[in-house]
RNA sequence: CGGGACGUGGCGCAGCUUGGCAGCGCGCAGCGUUCGGGACGCUGAGGUCGUGGGUUCAAAUCCCACCGUCCCGACCA
């Protein structure tokens, strides 16, 4: 039995003998509802209130929904957590209402921990404040835009930097900051491919904070206590979420730290290593090159013929004396905003893209196709070569640094080079990090071997700098009467994907296993034989009791079999589930069930508080 | 944006090749039997067959266009 439908309002308890239950669960759910709703700093229980699963809107499916692949996105859906309305766009409902907000109130309660101040700005913003920063261009196709009656230009916000750094404009003196500033608003972004639930959407919550401070040591602080801060947050989800070094993307900014939950549903690439406690995300990620040996001297350039060879491997098949993938230069092209940019790296390295973006700071960044490179280049991807360019501007990857003895195209197809000497051959205009890392090769840090696995992004912190403040007037004086700009950082985290990487790392078989924390329900009730009164009101008395004790209850009072009830029980993850039935209760016991091992006891009614956290 | 698949009661699907009463399982409603791991019987309710156009006496089925959804890739605070 799964469907059931919502009670409308003023509907009574459902049909039995419940007179009783009603009149001892009026007083209970009236104190809850004040008495547990706002929550402190380090409150041991994050309240709601009970629910008859008859009254319930707790709409569970039988079989698998097609067209769910991910683990999260399959069991919150089958289990009732979230409907999808469209793609990128989903409903939540009431049983993940409830854990999105636990999700809520632990990072309000940890964020104001760290002395943040809640707002709430608005979602829609006027175009000019994304023009005046600039990214009104930037953001490209990622920003929902719309025009109103007026004809004005407006922007769904993607984020808050900002309207934030605006406000923070009204700070004129160094003895207003520091200043921590945070929202858990709607964000929009047109992502080209919503997918995996929740994982991935264009309308989703995320608690975002902004830091604003005078000095670098104050964003230092600042930014630190946010790290702990995460850390504790993460920990209460019940979650395993590991900080790695990231690239800060289009953002900006310097130091930056992305919080990833390990799952296979994830986007991003992390790199760890085994024996030390380096970690990056792919994007960002180094390891330690061996050194080739080259020769001392090599003569000057010569150019021999490599007909029809267009590839890494058919050179070095042809050539294997000179031309092994380490002593070949790949010649890479890209458009980097718009300017024609040769990029090089050793044969046998792939390009980390970001990385480019990165050092480059280019915003539209893309591979020149064949015709573009046959104009400038006078030859095909295959035959490219850096010796004797010096119309475009030349990246080199440092592993390439100080190599001899190197072969490249000759822009001419069908034509290599050898005997290259990088330093006196090449016009390079920048050394960077533009490598890839792959899993097996040794940390740069202590030689260890790195591993690669998948994460889902559930946070991320970086140090923004004055980017906005400048842009937007957010200027201070300090104590010497001088002028500022503030120094700002940014932090966030998403909420219902928090939600959906919870499920991601906390399942099985039968479903999902909430951790105490953000679990809907703390305790399901579960009454076999309905019409045993004695059930009945044992239930009622437990369920009063433990809603008066300050824990979230479900109370499985529905007119079904009991493997519907335990089934949909751990369908939807409720921690612990205390069945009553007839043969128990007749000796004051009920089974006490943990979702997480299934391991189930007999205790005495009731002791069962004693046996929740 | 490129490649692939799909769109038929709430969910999962068949029917389309070869045009002719719109079906099945689950779920839902009522009655009865049952009741500690997704019961059973009987009786019912529920569908613009994604949308628009075309072909035809007749279209879920054939043709065209569009829309939507999912998967892979590109993309992506």
């Amino acid at each position: 039995m799964s469907v059931q439908a919502a009670p409308g309002p003023g509907r009574k308890a459902p049909r039995g003998p419940s007179c009783r239950s009603e009149a001892s669960l009026a007083p209970a759910r009236a104190r809850v509802a004040v008495g547990h709703w706002e929550v402190g700093h380090g409150a041991p229980r994050l309240a709601l209130r009970g629910m008859r699963w008859s009254q319930a809107f707790i709409p569970t499916l039988r079989d698998d929904p097609a067209n769910a692949e991910a683990a999260s996105h399959r069991l919150l859906l089958r289990a009732g957590f979230v409907r999808q309305l469209s793609a990128g766009h989903y409903s939540i409902l009431p049983l993940g209402q409830r854990v999105r907000l636990k999700i809520d109130r632990i990072i309000r309660d940890e964020i104001d921990g760290i002395g943040g101040q809640q707002f709430h700005l608005p979602a829609m913003h006027p175009a000019e404040l994304w023009k005046k920063s600039g990214r009104w261009e930037i953001m490209g196709d990622e920003m929902f835009r719309l025009t109103d009656r007026k004809g004005s230009e407006n922007a769904l916000g993607m984020t808050h930097e900002e309207v934030f750094a605006q406000l923070a404009s009204e700070i004129s003196s160094y003895k207003q900051l520091p200043q921590l500033w945070y929202q858990i608003q709607t964000k929009f972004r047109d992502e080209p491919r919503p997918k995996s639930g929740v994982l991935r959407v264009r309308e989703f919550t995320m608690k975002d904070s902004y830091s604003l401070d005078l000095t670098q040591d104050g964003l230092d602080a600042q930014f630190d206590r946010h790290h702990a801060a995460y850390q504790r947050i993460f920990g209460r989800f019940g979650v395993d979420a590991v900080d790695v070094e990231a690239s800060s993307g289009a953002m900006g900014g310097s130091d930056s730290i992305e919080f990833m939950v390990r799952s296979d549903a994830g986007e991003d690439w992390i790199v760890t290593c085994g024996t030390c406690d380096y970690r990056a995300n792919l994007e960002r990620a180094t390891s330690r090159v061996e050194v080739i040996d080259d020769p001392d001297m090599v003569p000057d350039t010569e150019r021999f013929a490599t007909p029809g060879i267009r590839t890494i491997a058919g050179l070095a098949d042809g050539f294997p004396e000179v031309a092994a993938p380490d002593r070949q230069i790949k010649t890479l092209v890209y458009l980097i905003d718009g300017t024609f940019t040769l990029v090089m790296m050793r044969g046998d390295h792939a390009l980390q893209e970001q990385k480019l973006q990165d050092v480059t700071g280019g915003i539209d960044i893309r591979p020149a196709q064949a015709d573009e490179i046959r104009e400038q280049l006078g030859a095909l991807p295959g035959s490219l070569g850096a010796v004797g360019v010096t119309e475009h501007p030349i990246i080199a990857d440092q592993a390439l640094a100080g190599r001899r003895g190197m072969v490249t195209g000759a822009n001419e197809d069908d034509w290599h080079l050898r005997n290259v000497d990088i330093e006196r051959d090449i016009a390079v205009g920048h050394w960077a990090d533009l490598r890839e890392v792959s899993a097996g090769e040794a940390c740069a840090v202590d030689g260890g071997e790195l591993e690669l696995w998948k994460g889902i992004e559930v946070g991320h912190i970086f140090k923004l700098g004055t980017k906005y403040s400048e842009v937007m007037g957010a200027i201070v004086q300090d104590e010497n009467g001088e002028s500022h700009p503030i120094i700002m950082g940014s932090y966030g985290i998403g909420l219902e994907r928090s939600m959906a990487a919870i499920v991601e790392a906390s399942h099985d078989d039968a479903g999902i296993i909430w951790p105490w924390e953000v679990a809907p329900y703390h305790v399901i009730v579960t009454l076999l034989r309905q019409q045993d009164d004695a059930v009945v009101a044992a239930g009622d008395r437990l369920y009063a009791d433990l809603t008066d004790a300050g824990y979230d209850v479900l109370l499985d009072d529905r007119d079904e079999r009991p493997g519907v009830k335990f089934a949909d029980a751990e369908l939807i993850g409720v921690p612990y589930r205390v069945t009553i039935g007839p043969r128990g209760l007749a000796s004051g016991l009920a089974e006490f069930t943990t979702r997480s091992t299934m391991e189930t006891i007999e205790i005495p009614l009731d002791a069962v508080s004693d046996h929740l956290p």
